[in-house]
Formats: C-alpha cells, structure tokens, sequence
DNA sequence: AAAAAGTATGGTACTTTGTGCCATGGATCA
DNA sequence: TGATCCATGGCACAAAGTACCATACTTTTT
C-alpha cells in the first residue's frame, strides 16, 4: 500500500464541500458561518518532483539554507528533497505550495 | 539529549545575519541582493503549547477537520496536538506560527 | 422523535519524515 | 592561502505523522 488512503482527509472534504451553496445563499460569508467554508478556498496542494522544489527555491532566489529557515527545515533535508532522497510530507508539502502558487513572501 | 541541537540552523542564521548591514549599506534591496537577507524578516516560530494550538484553530473558527485541511494533515494529529499527545515538529510549527502572527488567511 | 451527520477523543500499529552529526569538494573572495 | 558560503552524501535514530477503528456527545435534518 504505497498509495496512502485518503479515508480521513476525504471525510472533512466531503462534509465542507457541500456548504458551498450555503454560503452562496447567505449573500457573504459573516464570521459565524466561517466555521464552516468551501474547500476551494484552500491552496491547492500537489505532490511536488524535486525539480520542481529547486524551482521554487531558485526562483526565490535562496540558498538551501535560507530556505530551509523559511521553511523551519534542516539544509540537509532540503538537499535530500531536491535530491528525491526525501519526500517532502504533509506540512511541508502546504508551505511548499503556498511558496509556489502565493510566492515566498507569503511564508516569511 | 532532549533538546536538539541548533548546528545546522545556527550555521545559516549566522551567515545570514552578518548580511544585514550589508542591505543597510545598498539601501533598497533589489533582486539580486534578495539572495541574502536578514533573518529577522521571518516570522518567528516558538514552541506552542496544546491550548496555544486549539487558541489558534478556534480563533479561526474551524473545526478540527477543517483546520487539519489547512494544514494539510490529519483531523487525528490536529486532536493529538491538542491534547498533548504529540507535538508539531519543523513545518508544522512553521504553518501555525504564520497563522498565528499573520492570521489564518496566511495559510489558506 | 428518530435518523443522520458533525465533532472530538482514544488507542494501536506502522511508515518514513525530519533531525543530528560529520566529512567532503567546489566556488568565491579577502 | 586562508576563510566562508554552497551543496552533496551517508548513517543512525527519535518521533512526527499516518491509517484505521471504535466510541460518545452534540447538532442538524427529516
């Protein structure tokens, strides 16, 4: 089973997805119904190859090592990212993606 | 050794700090300068506590699942860190510590 | 009122990310 | 020729994060 299950993560998707029209309906999203919102609002997270890490690093213009800081990572672990030798995870997927689609300043 | 040593990170954080006056020297920093920059332009990222976390999902006003979704983790480690049972490590402190100092926003 | 769904906790077992440490080599600059 | 930044590499290891299941309380829905 390299392919992880996504039972939990779908659960929350489901259950929020469905209030989209709620909140169509409600004209605007007041802070009570905040609660509950639209998946879509989320920043898309995709896996990422390691190029396309470097990319995002060199397009900031950094050095692993200060990537890394602004990632809150170990310099080693950016190499072995860039590298294939380690697949970034869920957390560090997110700020990764963020980084990509918001550019670096969005997680400085 | 519970603590984990900072070799790494401190190798950077000193290089990169000594740039500082450098910057201060150029005036504006262009592009090209962007290669170094000071480290005090990073949000600062500290341990938080188990109601510190839930302060911060519930200041947000998102449910466990949702806020996992933010996070791109799991509804069970969001509950775990709540309660003490784990504790985020690198990206995930990062992720709350952007949520925290710059809001919630920050991360979607 | 009952059914259904959302919310949160609890535990167990397991994978592998991420860390620490140290050594190496190339590039750049005083 | 030192010194410093830069990136790679490997090895051992703790623990973060995942998956899955069961339970229970609350809210919403029909």
């Amino acid at each position: 089973m390299t392919e992880p299950k996504t039972t939990n993560r779908s659960d929350a998707l489901r259950s929020a997805h469905v209030v989209a029209k709620d909140l169509h309906a409600a004209g605007a999203i007041d802070k009570a119904t905040m609660r509950r919102f639209d998946v879509s609002c989320l920043t898309p997270v995709e896996d990422l190859r390691p190029e396309a890490i470097r990319a995002i690093r060199e397009t900031a213009q950094m050095s692993q090592a200060i990537f890394a800081m602004a990632l809150n990572v170990t310099t080693a672990l950016v190499s072995k990212w860039e590298r294939g030798e380690k697949k970034p995870g869920g957390p560090s997927l997110k700020l990764l993606a963020l980084a990509s689609r918001k550019g670096i300043d969005a997680i400085l």
